[in-house]
DNA sequence: CTTCATTCATAAGCCCAGCATATCAATACC
DNA sequence: GGTATTGATATGCTGGGCTTATGAATGAAG
């Protein structure tokens, strides 16, 4: 015999206790009136008191009874609520959602993006977390992150990648470098300049994807000074220290004593969006199927 | 197919959660791993999401999963702690409890019963409102008292009485009375004198009794005045407005210009315990019980 | 008072939800 | 590649919960 209470006993109790007649409440939960008097029975053993009081001509909650009604109605709105709050989860329209984002992306359309995604799912937390591309595909794989926009992220074990954007590069001088006067580059133009990078380390196809848009024009870069985010690196080209290739959304980052040139190459820089493979997050999906509509339609070939 | 949720299947789901092991939960929860898979199955198809991603070297929470855990946790333990409050409820342990009394009685012992009553049980609010016996006797019927302590409330239909005190009278008298100078009276000593009683509709077998008391002693008191409670009473026959016969535990009160003398008779006034018959409330049980050992005994004979 | 209606309890049997047993499929580990 | 582990699937059984039928008690009506 299980003595165990269900949300069954608590139904069929309130039923009961809101009509204050069996046979009625039996209609009402569509079983035969003796089946809800042996579950009431059963659930008055399993406390141990009497919830009504039976005459023949009807029956009266007992103090205890009385409780219990208030007690249960409050129980059965909370569980629902519970379920209605888990499928909200589960749906991906409720929770936090943890998103890294290389600094450069917030150059792109993502910051509108986001702004989207607030407003379609307002009861979705957003973590934004701006991090280099090789600490994200760390946290992704840990699961420290949920969602990852990686400046040149492909090609990473255990992520599924997926590109977002496909952008030229343009040459990063000094406002009063001799180049700057013309309009247009080609690469090899800067065949012989101090080059000024951010560190392999934190992301290394973006790195090799620079050296390879030199390399393609002839040449090695020299580099004489590494960055850690593209604003600073701009203020040290500004200052004179050297000249630089980066893509080319952070043209719209003005530095004063820097200019920004568009150079001829097949060359890309590429933002691409990465998650966990064969790690479904309904919110994560939410978002990336917000994305596919926004986005995807602006790649630049 | 029942659609309906149960606390089962939050069990289960939570023995799942916590060891992150079908096999493992199932044996705690002593049922075959198969039957568990086939209940946490059940849930995740009345969510519409799944709780856990399974991998066939353990399992880990969904978010939705995660969020059920927590809220699912909270669920069980409220269930059990109602339960365990409509027990101590049914127990008498907690709740309200309405008394109703006749002023009279708290010149009695019953003050300090209630003392004892409260130290006891100290979760049960206990609601004392005076009333007179009549009043008391309808309050009680109609279910708005659960226990009325009633001067002379023997003989009520649909009550279920029981007295606690009998008490002999006492002579109520101005100070400066000539009958003063006795100590103890006989009745037919007030024979001739004013009489100042209260109203017979506050409590009539209260009143009948004062009369009988007179009658016994062969005369009819004559009635000059009526008076709401004892004490405004006693303020009258201190003003010299007249005599009265009163409960003597009502001795207990001074009044400035009033005296109390014994009187010889075999009348008696009883205060009396009353509920409503055939209503049974473990709260009234448990106060009539202690009652039972403290006051049975101090009856007046 | 008798009769009828109402209402909850009891009795008896049925049926399916939940369970157990047996087995399979997939993966990690040596 | 073999073995162990783990969850899923298949199949049949069993008991708890249900239904139907009936009883008992009480109030209402005439």
């Amino acid at each position: 015999m299980n003595e165990e209470i269900e949300l069954r006993h608590l139904r069929y109790f309130l039923a009961v206790a809101d009509s204050l007649h069996f046979t009625r409440a039996a209609q009402q939960l569509k079983i035969a009136q003796p089946a809800l008097s042996q579950q009431i029975r059963r659930l008055e053993e399993l406390l141990g008191h009497a919830l009504f009081l039976r005459t023949t001509r009807g029956v009266q909650l007992t103090p205890a009874g009385s409780l219990l009604a208030l007690r249960a109605r409050t129980t059965l709105a909370r569980v629902e609520d519970d379920l209605a709050q888990v499928r909200r989860v589960g749906r991906g329209e409720e929770g936090t959602l943890s998103v890294g984002f290389s600094g450069s992306v917030m150059f792109t359309e993502l910051p509108a993006a986001i702004r989207r995604f607030r407003k379609r799912y307002p009861k979705v937390e957003l973590q934004l977390r701006e991090m280099w591309t090789s600490a994200q595909v760390e946290a992704l794989r840990d699961g420290a992150l949920d969602l990852g926009f990686l400046r040149d992220g492909e090609g990473n074990e255990g992520l599924a990648t997926r590109t977002l954007l496909r952008e030229r590069f343009v040459a990063v001088l000094p406002e009063r470098h001799a180049l700057a006067a013309k309009r247009t580059l080609r690469v090899n133009d800067l065949d012989g300049e101090p080059f000024i990078l951010f560190s392999r380390a934190m992301g290394p196809l973006a790195y090799d994807r620079t050296i390879a848009c030199c390399e393609q024009a002839g040449f090695v870069p020299e580099i004489v000074q590494y960055a850690p985010q593209f604003p600073t690196l701009f203020r040290l080209v500004a200052a004179g220290i050297g000249v630089s290739l980066a893509p080319a959304c952070m043209a719209r980052l003005s530095v004063p004593g820097a200019v920004y040139r568009e150079v001829r190459s097949t060359a890309r820089s590429t933002v691409d969006l990465a998650m966990r493979a064969g790690f479904e997050s309904p919110l994560a999906d939410n978002f990336v199927a917000l994305l596919r509509t926004q986005i995807g339609s602006e790649e630049r070939p």
